[in-house]
DNA sequence: TCGTCTTACGAGAAGCGTAAGAATT
DNA sequence: AATTCTTACGCTTCTCGTAAGACGA
């Protein structure tokens, strides 16, 4: 229905209350409750329980349909702006945690070289928000990092028709705490390390590590940022193990590469211009 | 923005007439001029030229967008008027070709015997169909079949939160046609295959093989349908090769396991009742 | 000149705000 | 009694249909 509508609902549910989504929003209360009225009509069936206010089971259901559902409407408008618009000379990279490294960064230089009249911004950005920013044209071009098999796919979040490209892929290492019995050897295997302690962080997730390496990874410490140096010193004071991008962390055992540290570019549609002559220079295909 | 907007668009651009599309869609053409006049303001582009009309570029990309984006409302209403409604005693199970196997129809039967109450309907629907089924609420339950590295998922389209569960894998085998150099050969690898013809068919996707090992295997006859009988004469009279569950082409070389026929369960929320009972008896996990 | 899309204008419907009412704490 | 949601009602805005106008073939 609606995306107002929808929206008006995602405000009410996590405030719990009409008046303040209305406050936050803009409207009356007397509007909120009309729209919520309108949304349980339209499904038959009531999405909110009053006093207090708290989704229904439909109502959480619904909820997890929202946020997707308003963001592929607003990546199919800032996808059709973008194929219109004239070719401009300022674009955002948004780039997740650990998605620039030396490789992409050095191609990034080159670019800037060649094309002079074109302005870059960086925008960092959360773990897995690169391409959901790309999609929503709030950045042109995204830089996505994960683990995966060598020259296999990221499995990225379906925002809608979005072009992947691989830009980097180095070996991954294992950060392990200082006088680990494994941290003087050279190559290690995951299969070594299923019963350890890993750190919870969006920089190395561990559903990821067990998708691809079987069950096991126990789970250590929650940290939710993703300061590479916060990251480090939990590992080196033995809070658990986690997997970086050798780069990233020089001297510390290599895995074996049965897994890799991979970089992506994305972006919607462009046209031709400065914004494909960038994406063309950063993953070449 | 309104979804109703988007359809009216569409209709256009299928019919390249708005007069057209208002006759199928029930309004004036005045109507309909003004639908796609107030899309093309809010995008501040126009999206079909006219005399004649066809989609622009940003018309094309929209248009590409539209058919998840509808997809994904009707899928959101549908998951919620699940959840909300009373367990019925009817049930929709859509099954793709070549996805009702033996194995499954052997728990279908054994689950009707315990749910005696339970009335079944299947509903044949074209390859990728019947995740699409399912999401619109056009169906409960939904068998889809593919390709897949043993026990990998199969890729399903994204229609929003759908639970796919293994039901059933089976070997693969080659269809080859009658006295093929290969045809008394206990085992076959892929790789012995890639450089010759393989038919076009929606039962045995070429991009999908390609995908899984690798380029090559040269696209013959195009057959659209999904007719089995229909397939295994065109292989035999040597329009090109095919894959097929082993449990389909009986006496035919298997394929080395490397890849194996899957099926998967696929269903939205499932409040407790009969639906969740069959579901759990196909696809026990 | 005919077919087709666009624009102008009036009627109806839908949505919001004000304000009064109901229900819960 | 106070707070918060619902309902009633008037007003504005939006959308559709009719009808006239513009533009090509």
């Amino acid at each position: 229905m609606d995306p107002n509508l929808v929206r008006t609902f995602m405000t009410v549910a996590r405030l719990g209350s009409f008046s303040a989504a209305a406050a936050e929003l803009g409207y009356t209360q007397s509007a909120v409750s009309q729209q919520i009225a309108t949304l349980e009509a339209d499904l038959g069936t009531p999405l909110l329980s009053r006093r207090p206010v708290a989704p229904t089971g439909a109502g959480e259901r619904r909820l997890q349909h929202a946020g997707p559902l308003l963001l592929r409407i607003r990546a199919a408008r800032a996808d059709v702006r973008r194929v219109a618009a004239a070719p401009a000379h300022r674009l955002t990279l948004a780039a997740g945690p650990l998605a620039l490294g030396p490789a992409v960064a050095a191609r990034l230089a080159r670019a800037r070289v060649r094309l002079p009249r074109l302005t870059v911004t960086v925008r960092a950005c959360a773990a897995g928000e690169a391409a959901r920013l790309v999609a929503g044209g709030e950045a042109e071009l995204g830089l996505v990092a994960g683990i995966a098999a060598p020259s296999d796919p990221l499995r990225l979040p379906d925002v809608g028709p979005l072009t992947a490209t691989g830009a980097e892929e180095e070996p991954l290492v294992v950060a392990l705490p200082d006088g680990h019995p494994l941290a003087g050897r050279a190559g290690l295997r995951l299969a070594d390390l299923v019963d350890a302690r890993w750190l919870r962080t969006p920089l190395c997730p561990l559903e990821r590590l067990r998708d691809l390496a079987g069950d096991g990874f126990r789970a250590g410490l929650h940290y939710t940022g993703d300061d590479l140096r916060t990251v480090t010193s939990l590992v080196a004071a033995g809070h658990g193990l986690t997997l970086l991008p050798a780069s990233a962390a020089p001297g510390v055992p290599l895995l074996a590469p049965r897994l890799v540290h991979r970089v992506e570019l994305v972006h919607g549609a462009l046209p031709p211009g400065p914004a494909a002559d960038l994406a063309a220079a950063l993953a070449p295909s």
